[in-house]
DNA sequence: GCTCTTGTGTGACTTCATCACAGACTCACC
DNA sequence: GGTGAGTCTGTGATGAAGTCACACAAGAGC
C-alpha cells in the first residue's frame, strides 16, 4: 500500500475498492529503460499498458523504411492502441520506442476484460483514451494533407522543447517527427536560423525568439 | 422476428438469446437518405451506430475549408469514431455523410454500456472496429506521407468503383478523397488518359485498361 | 595526429500545390 | 430555339516540398 499507483489514474480513485484491489494484485509494474522498443509490428499484446512514468512514441513505419511519429503517451495515459488489438486480437501497426525510462503498469488481459465488465470509470478511461488518439491521428492528417513545413516544425519544436531553452534533436530525428525529408528540415532550420529565431550547433538547437517562433508556429 | 437484423453482425449472432432480445428492443432502426449529414463535428452521440444497409463516407474538414475522406463505414460495420465518443464524452472530429441511402440501428447509450458490461462478443465487435479505422487511418497516414499521387489516384479509382466500367465522380471529389487539389487529379487523369487507361467525360470516368490501372496502382 | 561514423550543407531536378484564368458542358428559363 | 447561371474541366505560371547526389564538418575511438 506504501505505493498505491491506482491514485495516479484519477479515473481509477473512482473504482470500487476491491477492483482497486484486483488490479493492484492483478497487475505487474515494470521499468523499460530509455530507447527501447515497447511493443512493436506483428506483435500481439498480452496486456494493457499504464504509463506510471516517462513517455512512450508511437510511430509508424512504411514499408520503404520511413518514418512519422504518431503522437506519444505520457504518465497517467494508456495506450489506445494497444488496447484495441488487445481485445480485438489484431497485430500492431505501429511502434512504440521509450523515450525517457519508463515505469508502467502492465494490465493482463483477463483483468482487463474484468475490469471492462465491472467499471464504468475503466470504460471510461479506456475510451477516452481512444477518442483522444483518434483525435492525435486526425491532426497529423490535416497537418500533413495541408499544413505547411515551417509552421509544422516550429511548432513541434516548441512542443518537444517544452520551455527549455535548448533541444536535443537531429534534422533527421525532427524530419521523422513530422513524415518530412532531412534536407527539408535542414533548410527551413536555416531559414528560422537567419530570422534570429534560433541557433543551431550539431544535435542541439538553441531558441533565441521563442516569441517569433510561436507566431510561425501558428502560422 | 420477421426481421431480426441482428443477424447481420456475426459477433452479434453469439449473443446470448436475452441480450439480443434486448438489443432488438431498445435500438431503434433508422433510415436516412442519400447524401445525408449523419453526424458532424462538435455534436454529441446519444446512439452507437451500427450499418444494416448502405455506405457511410467519414471525412475530416480542416478550417481552411479543405477536406480529406478519412474511411467508409459499410454495411455490416459500427461506427468507431460514435463509439469512442459516446463513452468518453468527447465531441466529434469529423463527419459522416451518408453515400447511399442507409439503414442503422441506433444503439442508445444506456443499451449501450449495458452490452459492453454483459457481453465478449459485443466487447469484441467494438473494439475490433476501433482497431480497423486506427489502421485505416494509418494508412491514409501512410500514403499522404509518403506515397505519390499517380498511384494513390488509380488506386482509389478501382476502390470507388467496385468492379464496375465507369465511376461516376468529379475531379473535386477525387481530390477529396485523396487530400489532394483538384488541378492535380486533372492533370493526372489526362495522363492516365493519354496511356489509354480510361477515358473521361464530364462526371464519369470509363476504365479502358484495368490491368494497367491495377499495375500502376501498386506503384 | 588519423580514420570512421554521424550529422549537416548545397545544387539540380521532380513532384505537387496554388493562383488565376479561360473554356466547355448542363440545365433551367424565357 | 436562344440565353445565362452554375458547375466542371483545362492550362500556364509560380512557389513549396521532396528527391538525388555528393561534399564537407564535427566528434568518437584509436
Amino acid at each position: 500500500m506504501a505505493e498505491d499507483w491506482t491514485q495516479q489514474f484519477p479515473e481509477l480513485v473512482r473504482l470500487p475498492p476491491e477492483l482497486r484491489e484486483a488490479l493492484r494484485d492483478g497487475a505487474h509494474l515494470a521499468t523499460v529503460p530509455s530507447d527501447h522498443l515497447v511493443f512493436s509490428p506483428g506483435q500481439r499484446p498480452e496486456n494493457l499498458l499504464l504509463l506510471r512514468a516517462g513517455r512512450v512514441r508511437v510511430q509508424h513505419r512504411a514499408e520503404s523504411g520511413r518514418e512519422i511519429v504518431l503522437y506519444r503517451v505520457t504518465a497517467g495515459e494508456s495506450c489506445a492502441l494497444t488496447t484495441a488489438c488487445l481485445l480485438a486480437g489484431e497485430d500492431y501497426e505501429a511502434e512504440g520506442v521509450s523515450e525517457t525510462e519508463v515505469e508502467a503498469a502492465l494490465i493482463p488481459r483477463a483483468l482487463f476484460d474484468q475490469l471492462l465488465t465491472q467499471s464504468d470509470s475503466f470504460r471510461r478511461l479506456v475510451f477516452a483514451a481512444h477518442a483522444h488518439r483518434m483525435a492525435d491521428l486526425f491532426r497529423v492528417i490535416e497537418q500533413l494533407a495541408f499544413g505547411r513545413i515551417g509552421p509544422r516544425l516550429a511548432q513541434r519544436l516548441l512542443d518537444l522543447a517544452q520551455g527549455a531553452e535548448e533541444l536535443q534533436a537531429t534534422h533527421q530525428q525532427l524530419a521523422t517527427e513530422l513524415g518530412s525529408a532531412r534536407e527539408v528540415i535542414s533548410r527551413q532550420l536555416q531559414a528560422f536560423q537567419k530570422q534570429g529565431l534560433i541557433a543551431q550547433s550539431r544535435g542541439t538547437i538553441r531558441f533565441l525568439d521563442i516569441e517569433s517562433l510561436t507566431r510561425v508556429a501558428q502560422d
